[in-house]
DNA sequence: TCAAAAGTGTTCTTATTACACCCATGG
DNA sequence: CCATGGGTGTAATAAGAACACTTTTGA
């Protein structure tokens, strides 16, 4: 039988890629290190892992204690582990990504939120550690999985208009999407549920307020549906020499 | 400044899911367990990972030490880290594949490969530790994969016929294809090199060998290039009810 | 001459793209 | 009455899917 206390250990963390989307931007939700190393300079919210707690739980201890939110959509993407990648010693970290409603966070409801900021992600060149790569990492994962899973309801309020939903892939697919055919694909696929309710306020002619339909979207999943975005695609998007075979 | 040492430490492992195909079927390499836990089971390559080493390189290691192949495709899946996968302990795991040409290994080349043996995946249904859960990932991550990047030539010989590779997308993706809009797609890529060469000794009328055009590739990619292979569907692959919108 | 796999085109259907004008509201 | 974003349809093109017979070889 083998020893584990003969094997080398190493404290372990992890770090959560926060999305928000406002203004028609996505965001990240960053913490201003208090201390040494990388003091005041921007970082991934993260923390260390305890001994009883399980990677997902620790993830969503960090958003917790963080935002005050549960129940949030949690991914994990990799797993960091260069030797020097922490000046004082070997850490390892793990990186998940989660996407919340900002609307839903209040800034003000824990004392560690004290030095967290929402940054826009566009802006970003560089944070403390190797947290500039975790982001980039979960960021690409972000934009695959979006293609693939509607997962981007989870950004948006509950009650959304087709425009806000159009902004939100634009700003993680960074690319424009042509509105008719946008809309023509969205709606096609029956998952948007038309509330029949109109923005008010609004100076020019308000829009329809839709709702991500979860139930019918579980049931579409139980019948083999797969949820593609892939189409609606504008001609100023268009790069160089694609070839789609 | 933070001391590392107040944190809970756990030592932590690679393993490593090492993909082949052969005789029309996918496989992955396994060792059969000389101690407890799990004594006689079937289980992933994986080891403890060293102080100074890189993730990658403990799961390059792994494979080293077990076939004596180095330069391989490998790519980082997921992280499990459940308080009780171990049951001497916390260990935590970073999950790997790797695609690996079977010609190019050598069963006896290492005295720790005596236990190794390779297995159809499509029959497994458990394995020591949360292993076979860690190979479920893996081979998730590989279907998608191969959807998007050419990596399946890393699983065949340098020279190969499109039916070989015909064979090769139907065991991965678990599906059929059409022999006909396979090879228009296949081919319409341009990534193939027709080596103008022929197999030999076979019973039947000899096919075509072909090559993987790295070079190309590479080129195209620079370019902005797509690999994208969806189509070429068989009748008898038809799911359920699909819906790709 | 038989078995086994190689090789090859066309038609139909569906999905994607491009594109421009009128509408409703608040200021 | 103006600025702002909401809302809508059609035609052209491209991609995907279905489908069956002839060829070449070794045994």
């Amino acid at each position: 039988m083998i020893e584990l206390d003969k094997f080398f250990k190493s404290p372990f963390t992890v770090d959560n890629v926060i999305f928000g989307f406002d203004e028609g931007d996505l965001k990240v939700l960053l913490i201003k290190r208090g201390e040494e190393p990388f003091k005041d300079e921007w970082a991934l919210p993260g923390y260390f892992v305890n001994e009883n707690e399980d990677l997902d739980s620790a993830a969503k201890r960090v958003l917790a204690e963080l935002t005050g939110i549960k129940n949030v959509y949690l991914e994990q993407v990799n797993t960091f582990g260069a030797v020097d990648r922490h000046p004082l010693g070997r850490v390892i970290t793990v990186a998940y990504y989660s996407l919340i409603k900002i609307s839903d966070y209040n800034l003000h409801a824990s004392s560690i939120a004290i030095n967290a900021k929402w940054h826009s992600i566009a802006k970003l060149k560089y944070l403390a550690f190797d947290h500039f790569k975790i982001l980039m990492a979960c960021f690409q994962r972000l934009k695959n999985r979006v293609r693939e899973r509607p997962v981007g309801f989870e950004l948006l309020p509950p009650k959304f208009t087709l425009t806000q939903l159009q902004h939100l892939y634009e700003a993680i697919l960074e690319t424009n999407l042509d509105k008719r055919n946008f809309r023509k694909k969205i709606l096609s696929m029956n998952l948007l549920l038309d509330l029949n309710e109109m923005q008010e306020g609004v100076a020019h002619r308000p829009a329809r307020l839709y709702q991500f339909d979860k139930m019918k979207y579980e049931q579409f999943l139980a019948e083999g549906y797969v949820f593609d975005l892939s189409g609606s695609k504008n001609k100023s998007s268009k790069k160089k020499s694609k070839k789609s075979v």
